[in-house]
DNA sequence: TTTATTTATTAATCTAGATTAATAGAATGG
DNA sequence: CCATTCTATTAATCTAGATTAATAAATAAA
């Protein structure tokens, strides 16, 4: 993931700044087409519903990007949020970036690779979702992102397994 | 899409090939590193999961890429599946084709530009999956895809869904 | 430190959607 | 064409996880 920092170091617009813990990088309607790469710390990205029920899609730790990707694709607002779960530090940067004129060729490669492998991550989050049940996905969970669980509140476990605080408490007793 | 179609043109690896209804294009185990683009007809890509039940992850009709991008993720072997649904043409190309030395930069540059609005989507769906009822899910479905239940049996509604067929058939019969 | 607020646990209900089963209507193949 | 297999519907149960509520434990704030 080092390769992405650096892409980064090329872009002129890339901002790095300290975050604090709570601190909201990205509210809900404004379309701010920024991209976070975070180099310390942790942040998560989230959707609040109708019901004002928090959804998180992604965590991102050292080394991973979160982005409003969902503004670009769709016109309608979205309801995304990305905020610091722990103080540290991160480079922001423009979307745009990643297709500008600047990229070498090489870099665009790299890019692509990240790209690629975010995909196949999402798309297996999604079979997850349909094939199996709360108590498997957590205990997937914990086995793909050990060292998440002790840095973050249980009820953003289960806002990530998508389900409610109670039935996560109720699954941790049977293990 | 068409965009794409450009990209391929320059891969002398690409195959364009005629499909019949339920033939298979990729089969679980084997991780074959294709991406088959959809010139015609409409594809599906979906995993089986231990219960035999299937999972579709994502159509696949003119214009769309269909990937095992998992099993470049992942070491464990995927149980990725990706067949026809109806009769049509495809180019079939190798996943590392993205990354080659061939590509020019412009045609990287789209090729980024396709990657990202698929991970909006893909964001959208897992958010969706997780705050949204079988019903609302079943009636974003239909806007977001007004072509697509035409040419599918329900059953594959119902597995896209993530539902029983005797769910989604209640939701009918509700609406 | 004390108080207030947020987080986690436990237990009692409730419900969306799964499961099972039986039936009827398509589609498919010989 | 008929026979077989696949697809969709309806209805009766069942269950994972939601909801509600009350309490305890942990954090934060004052």
């Amino acid at each position: 993931m080092d390769s992405l920092l650096e892409i980064l170091s090329v872009d002129t617009e890339a901002v790095t700044k300290t975050i604090k813990k709570k601190e909201i990088l990205q509210k809900q309607g404004i379309v701010s087409k920024n991209a976070f790469y975070v180099k310390k710390g942790l942040i998560r990205g989230y959707s609040i519903d109708e019901k004002g029920k928090e959804h998180i899609f992604m965590f991102g730790s050292e080394g991973w990007i979160i982005a409003d990707l969902e503004s670009n694709v769709f016109n309608r607002p979205t309801e995304l949020y990305i905020d610091c779960i722990e103080d540290g530090e991160i480079v922001s940067f423009s979307l745009e970036y990643f297709n500008s004129e600047n990229l070498s060729i090489e870099k665009l490669r790299k890019n692509s690779k990240l790209l690629t492998r975010r995909i196949g991550s999402l798309q297996r989050r999604i079979i997850q979702l349909m094939s199996s049940s709360a108590k498997e996905r957590y205990k997937i969970f914990l086995e793909t992102y050990p060292h998440i669980p002790k840095r973050i509140p249980q009820k953003m476990i289960d806002s990530y397994l998508g389900i409610t605080p109670e039935a996560l408490s109720k699954i941790r007793g049977q293990l």
